[in-house]
DNA sequence: ATGTCCCGCCATACG
DNA sequence: CGTATGGCGGGACAT
């Protein structure tokens, strides 16, 4: 295989990225009557390795829209399944943070801060069974090693950064600032780099978008959330897809690349799947039947609680400003200022001080670089 | 130079 | 043993 290939510079990077990828991905599998999902399938039909769809699929699943169901198997829960998702994480992460010994307010910031300073991310394991295990040795192990082996796992990874802004008031954060506040047991610029691959997955799915810090500095992510948009089964997707892409560099002249792999297109699970999807990614369906502009959009700034785009349990009404086209009506931008970032528990507090902690000595740090790991 | 992040080696988990 | 998963990070590409 491999194909000579290093021939056509065609090649662009961004084809290639992990988000266009996902933006296939639900694409592909969101037009109705997809229930199952297979690894297999979905890599040939992407074109692209299994390492790849696992990192998708990964995240997905982490928010709700895809739930393992076998070996090699996912089942496709949908957009729909976000909101609960989102509400599970949310109060999974105030529940937990239990402080372990911090009645006072952090004293002292260790002299040496090596990197180990983690108390937020936990994954509250219940252990509801601590003594009673008639777990033989094995069992035991194979969590142990489970559990450190998930401890470090992109999934856990997205929980935790999603819980990061549905649990405070945080509405944009760099992918520094996030991979310190989620200092687990891997070096932070690991972490990083796995935070590109989450970011870039769940931006495919509008759940975030980049953009720069307040600061007009360094480029971060903001929530967006379940915003207005219609997370129902029904249609909707809007991946935004700007046609401005005529930036390349030999020519474009097309975008063929992707070797299809044609493996094994049984497909026996797609009971019916027409035409399916088009060739690219804009499908501009805009098709919006009958745009109630409705008030003027009396955006829910009420008291949803804390956090607006959080449906109970239903699909309110959509609001949706629909979009598509071009850029993006941000209107919630301005919903959101209307949020105050103010902590309103304990633990977002801490969260902050440790958060503020960590942003100082890493910066002290400044670029410590080179961490040469002996290997 | 710094920010992104693709690619795929290879350790593990699993069967 | 073979296969399925998925950490992990070198280093190429973007800005």
């Amino acid at each position: 295989m491999s194909s000579s290939s290093t021939h056509h510079h065609t090649y662009s990077r961004k084809q290639k990225s992990l988000g266009l990828l996902c933006t296939k991905f639900l694409s592909l599998y969101n037009k109705g009557g997809v229930r199952f999902i297979g690894l297999d399938d979905a890599a040939s039909r992407l074109g692209v390795e299994r390492r790849r769809i696992y990192d998708i699929v990964n995240v997905l699943e982490s928010v709700g829209v895809l739930a393992r169901k076998a070996k090699n198997q996912y089942t496709w829960k949908g957009f729909s399944a976000i909101p609960a998702a989102l509400e599970e994480l949310k109060d999974e992460g105030l529940k937990d943070n239990p402080g372990s010994f911090d009645d006072s307010n952090d004293s002292a910031k260790v002299s040496d801060d090596e990197d180990e300073e983690e108390t937020f991310p936990n994954v509250n394991i219940e252990s509801q069974e601590d003594k009673a295990n008639n777990l033989d040795s094995t069992t035991l192990v194979k969590s142990s090693k489970n559990e450190n082996r998930r401890e470090k796992s992109l999934a856990l990874l997205t929980q935790n950064f999603v819980k990061l802004f549905v649990c405070s008031n945080i509405e944009t954060i760099s992918l520094d600032e996030a991979a310190k506040l989620l200092l687990g047991n891997s070096i932070i610029r690991t972490k990083v780099r796995r935070l590109y691959d989450i970011a870039n997955v769940l931006s495919s799915m509008n759940l975030i978008e980049k953009t720069h810090t307040k600061n007009t500095r360094k480029p971060a992510f903001r929530w967006l959330g379940l915003r207005g948009r219609t997370w129902n089964e029904s249609v909707d997707l809007a991946h935004n897809s700007n046609v401005k892409e005529s930036r390349k560099r030999m020519f474009g002249t097309d975008i063929t690349n992707i070797s299809f792999k044609r493996n094994k297109v049984d497909l026996s699970i797609d009971g019916q799947s027409p035409k399916m999807q088009n060739q690219e990614e804009n499908i501009s369906p805009r098709a919006q039947p009958e745009i109630r502009k409705l008030k003027k959009d009396a955006k829910q700034t009420s008291k949803n609680y804390q956090f607006g785009p959080f449906a109970p349990n239903n699909v309110p009404t959509v609001v949706s400003s629909e979009n598509n086209t071009a850029k993006p009506v941000h209107d919630w931008d301005s919903l959101a200022q209307v949020h105050r970032p103010q902590y309103q528990n304990q633990a977002l507090k801490d969260l902050f001080s440790h958060y503020m902690e960590a942003w100082k000595s890493w910066n002290s740090e400044a670029a410590g670089k080179k961490s040469r790991k002996t290997k």
